[in-house]
DNA sequence: AACTTCTTTATTGTTGACAATTATTAGTGT
DNA sequence: ACACTAATAATTGTCAACAATAAAGAAGTT
């Protein structure tokens, strides 16, 4: 029985205030590390039970969660965890690139001189952290989150950010997670990230979205492969 | 003071069946209508009591409008309906033109031979309906709708299919609405919508994509003409 | 008069009980 | 034993009262 107690992080102060808030972000946690097994059953009481809450503000955290598509749910029936199947994942990453081509592509119009310098000079550190310990890889994917977000903060779209940091984020992280997956060739997406920053740099939009778009359409690709030798069908 | 009597439509079906469906149902049209103005507070006890239900269900289905992007909420400090400024309503028809671009590609990919059959006599119907009477164009908005619907569903990506034809289309649909503009120029839509059909037909993705963006990136220019000289900031 | 602080009021957040609906199980007939 | 129907239990949906929070207004100080 563990209770609700939350550090309040930056992209979440504004929904952590409340308890409805919190316990979303519990199982929203439980939900993406595989805690709340795929396809489990949400049985509201159980749950309320479990973090020492009412049934109220529980619901609230289920509708978030179903509108976060983390969970299904069907009046009166009940609500279940989402099971990640191929298709899902292979629709989820199709609408990534597509949000996120076109999010390059207003990086390349938008993204100021400075910021494009200070991008750069991630790249670098990226680069740095990979030579020096290509084991520890998590370094990595850290820093490829971080790259992506910051294209999609330069797109300046407030739908397209929100969408690629939220929803799509949260499954294609739940994706990673559950299915154990190490950054593959964190050299080859490093060399990626560098043409599409170059490309942004120079102000070529259209060669900003179609790189980007390869650069996601190749990691699905690779995504593909580990789903099908794990038997998901 | 209107009780809660929706009919239920094929597209709602599952939502309608609990009181907070209904309601927001109801809330949702008429925040698209405007009879809830842009900007107006939203006081929980006040809805509740015009729609002669509780507060729980009524909280539901604001937290619904709100995840739909029709309802701003702060916590602790209420809610208020969404005021659509042209860079919103900008960041909203590029993420429908990277989206709907993505599905017209899917389509060219995915479209059964029938579908595109139909697709073709559809077209049809519209120039028909278009001759036969120039001056309603009412119809003509319909199978506007209509004909964006039949790219989307044939492009059989679930994730965009949702998007497309909820918020983004809820929020479009609004702003049309409320600035009571009138379908510009159909034949020239109706030709773009032939040339996109055309470029189905021919499996030709690439093109149907390029010729989808342009089709709504010129619907914006002509959005956003409307929008400055109504002064919307 | 303007600003700050405290009090009041209005509104949202939370709770536990109750009603409605669905899933399960027991019972009956063939 | 199997299929169908009826009673039962489990779960979700709804309600009305209570607590916590933030906005609005009054009082006092500089």
């Amino acid at each position: 029985m563990k209770s609700v107690e939350i550090i309040e992080t930056k992209d979440s102060s504004a929904q952590t205030k409340t308890l409805a808030g919190k316990v979303y972000e519990c199982i929203k946690s439980d939900i993406i590390s595989g805690e709340l097994a795929q396809g489990s059953k949400i049985v509201e009481s159980e749950l309320a039970l479990k973090y020492g809450i009412s049934r109220g503000p529980l619901r609230e955290a289920i509708h978030r969660l179903e509108q976060m598509k983390l969970i299904m749910r069907i009046p009166h029936a009940g609500s279940r965890v989402v099971t990640l199947d191929i298709k899902t994942m292979q629709d989820i990453y199709t609408a990534r690139e597509a949000l996120e081509g076109m999010a390059a592509r207003l990086a390349a119009r938008h993204m100021s001189d400075e910021a494009i310098e200070s991008l750069l000079k991630l790249l670098d550190e990226h680069e740095q952290a990979i030579s020096e310990s290509d084991g520890k890889a998590y370094l990595q994917e850290e820093g490829n989150i971080d790259f992506h977000h910051r294209i999609a903060n330069a797109s300046q779209n407030q739908w397209i950010l929100e969408n690629l940091n939220g929803e799509l984020y949260q499954l294609i992280r739940m994706c990673r997670f559950q299915s154990g997956q190490q950054p593959t060739r964190p050299a080859t997406a490093l060399a990626q990230h560098r043409q599409i920053a170059a490309a942004i740099e120079q102000r070529d939009e259209e060669l900003a979205e179609l790189l980007m778009r390869r650069h996601i359409s190749g990691a699905w690709k690779i995504v593909k492969q580990i789903l099908e030798q794990q038997h998901v069908k």
